[in-house]
DNA sequence: ATTATATATTTGTACCTACAACAATTGTAA
DNA sequence: TTACAATTGTTGTAGGTACAAATATATAAT
């Protein structure tokens, strides 16, 4: 019987979860992918990242990095340069506008992010990312 | 630390979710928000509903119904008209092969949540939907 | 009755996913 | 070396979300 209410149900958290973060990224212009992107190429640590890579570490396997990266490149917080080693490749950088942007920002997401977690015990926290991993096995 | 995760994971879940079904879904050429009407429809059992009665049981609050329903009427799915009572109103309602449809792929789906919410006991399940029910809440 | 307000739906726009086709470059094997 | 395959990224299209504005009708207030 409640099959149906798991799948439902997930995919309803997840959506929640998603128009949480959203909401707190509106005031700063970011959709939520703008600002995985700009996470993802901070973590790199000054080493440029390939398209791939970035797709890689995206949420949404399909998403279509060319063109969340494009809108990056509008704003200026990010860079685009081919690869001189491999032609066929891109080199993507955050600009130190994009990590002063997301100095902002991280506050104001890790509150949101403790505000939800808050409403578990961290018993019941770790009890639950460990059912995630159960579920989330691929056959 | 982990609360992080917790956004983080359950969107990913939500998203792995929303995969499992939309590819169940694909070879009958309907997407999860297709789907997801005709069944809010089939549940109303004759009774056709408005566009905003449709939109309040969706899982995204902010669907454009009319659109998902513009496709839906492409493919003689359901029917539309308008509501005499209450000219500002549109009635919608299943067709047969609408319904028809629903009987082919219902086993699918049936099969699909089974599986995953075969990957934990019963007790797991009690308790993950349990959780959800302490993060939804809204302040 | 006229004006204002609320309700119900449609339309427009920006951004996103999913998927396929395409182009350019690189690697490999006959 | 030439041909073929694999890799990397871009572009196109259909369907969707999110949000705002527009339209039409109904209800309430004066």
């Amino acid at each position: 019987m409640s099959a149906r209410s798991l799948v439902v149900e997930s995919m309803r958290l997840g959506q929640f979860m998603s128009d949480e973060i959203s909401c707190a990224l509106h005031p700063y212009g970011l959709s939520i992918q703008q600002f995985n992107v700009l996470r993802i190429l901070r973590g790199c640590k000054g080493t440029p990242a390939s398209l791939q890579y970035i797709t890689t570490r995206m949420i949404h396997k399909t998403s279509n990095t060319t063109r969340i990266v494009d809108r990056l490149l509008e704003k200026k917080l990010v860079d685009r340069k081919p690869c001189l080693e491999n032609r066929r490749k891109v080199e993507i950088s955050i600009t130190n506008k994009g990590l002063s942007l997301l100095t902002t920002i991280d506050p104001v997401i890790d509150e949101k992010e403790n505000e939800v977690a808050n409403r578990l015990t961290n018993e019941e926290l770790a009890t639950l990312l460990d059912n995630y991993k159960k579920l989330f096995v691929t056959l």
